[in-house]
DNA sequence: TTGAAGACTGAACACTGTTTATAATGACCA
DNA sequence: TGGTCATTATAAACAGTGTTCAGTCTTCAA
């Protein structure tokens, strides 16, 4: 019976292979340029072998964006040694944005790219994010038990300002948006410190996160059939547009 | 010699068409489903023809990434009317993200995509976006001058944290990753407020903004050649990937 | 030895941005 | 009026993309 265990092991190898050949092209070249042609010359295979591993390039992404899930709950987890609980969720921010700058292609594919792969099995293999959210709340509570925010704040509702507050400075800074290229570090650094600043004034805050009580829908991979309806909800796009200049 | 003006005004005729028919595929199907030949077919000419008016696809997006600079500066000063200088100030930022909201693909093209033109002019025709920067620190600096920021805020460096900071907020909303429809806007407002209530406790920062003394470069477009090249200044993309999970 | 299952490929389909040779149009000058 | 010439538009092709499918080839079980 050792046939079908030594055929499991050959497609598991083929499947790596597939998943490593991308990764490599993904980090070399970015997202943009990685074909399944690519990767099939990659892997010395036709295009069409790929299709009886992968049911789509989609699905090759949605694997590698769950290597970077878990990169991201990695440096995350190894960030958050501190002793003082304030430090303690600073660090854990300013690992997201490392996080951000060191692996951006794995950045931009989990959180800001349109191309995002579609669930084919929905958040099977997911749900560590469910506890790495947990994480960085309680980091926040811990933080609020020791005085460093006001007890009136909900961690919830910091947590996702932080999440938010953080991507933005880490396009800027992908994107090459600023002249001095220090200036990256300085300006993710302060967003982070003014928020935290701000968190502690006890200003009021309207946000309400997870109604529906599963955390992981933060990290929400969209579905490819609503992915390209851009748009926030509610707002509608203007049919007449007005006219341009020459 | 009306011979000249009436074929400049026909080629001009052309060349709004191609724009118009790119703008309109653009708003209601998202950047990735415009083509060059969609937009011939639309124009009822053949796809080559659109080269003799535009070298590049991109040159068709630079043309109308240029249009939605000059409507978000149009939202932007029209959000500006407040009397009272704090609140002129988080009127011009919550018009930033309600451009983002109404926009969505004018902005992503704009701050986000990687699909982002190159540039053939440089900064020809974008002029204006110094004064749109110019106005949104004067705001600032007003609010310093009426009391509502420490005297030693750094009003260049709060316009470039209120910016980046919110730009986190609306590609959340874009890229709906939060359940509740409604949540969009409270988190953005909550960012906005937190930040400016951080700003307000004159936390200390280090970003030092627009060395080169051009802020225009703030929204830079990424030249078509170094497009691919993602990472952000001195993160280095590791060689060797670790091993993936099943 | 036969049959079935699985893996793999070549070729094709329907797209994409872009280039090039060619044809057509229309304005100018003799 | 006829010829020249630049502009303009096109058809066709090139090189690329994701994906599908008929068919082949290998491998194992009966």
């Amino acid at each position: 019976m050792g046939i079908e265990e030594r055929r499991d092991r050959e497609r598991q190898a083929v499947t790596d292979s597939i998943l490593d050949a991308a990764r490599e092209l993904f980090l070399a070249e970015g997202y943009a340029s990685v074909s399944i042609r690519k990767i099939a010359e990659r892997i010395e295979y036709s295009p069409a072998a790929i299709y009886s591993y992968y049911p789509s390039k989609d699905d090759i992404f949605l694997a590698l964006a769950k290597e970077g899930f878990r990169r991201l709950d990695a440096k995350v987890r190894a960030a958050m040694i501190s002793g003082d609980p304030l430090e303690n969720v600073r660090a854990c921010w300013w690992a997201f944005y490392e996080f951000a700058k060191e692996q951006p292609e794995y950045f931009l594919l989990m959180f800001v790219d349109r191309s995002v792969p579609r669930i084919t099995q929905q958040w099977e293999g997911f749900e560590f994010l469910q506890q790495m959210l947990a994480n960085a709340v309680n980091a926040i509570q811990t933080a609020i038990d020791a005085g460093a925010f006001p007890k009136t704040m909900s961690p919830d509702a910091a947590m996702h300002m932080l999440w938010a507050g953080l991507i933005g400075p880490a396009v800027v800074g992908i994107r090459h948006r600023l002249d001095s290229r220090e200036d990256y570090d300085a300006l993710a650094r302060d967003v982070l410190n003014v928020t935290i600043a701000g968190l502690q004034t006890g200003v009021e805050t309207n946000f309400v996160p997870c109604k529906c009580a599963d955390p992981s829908t933060l990290l929400r991979v969209i579905p490819s059939s609503s992915r390209d309806e851009e748009g926030i909800a509610g707002a509608p796009v203007p049919a007449g547009a007005t006219r341009h200049e020459s």
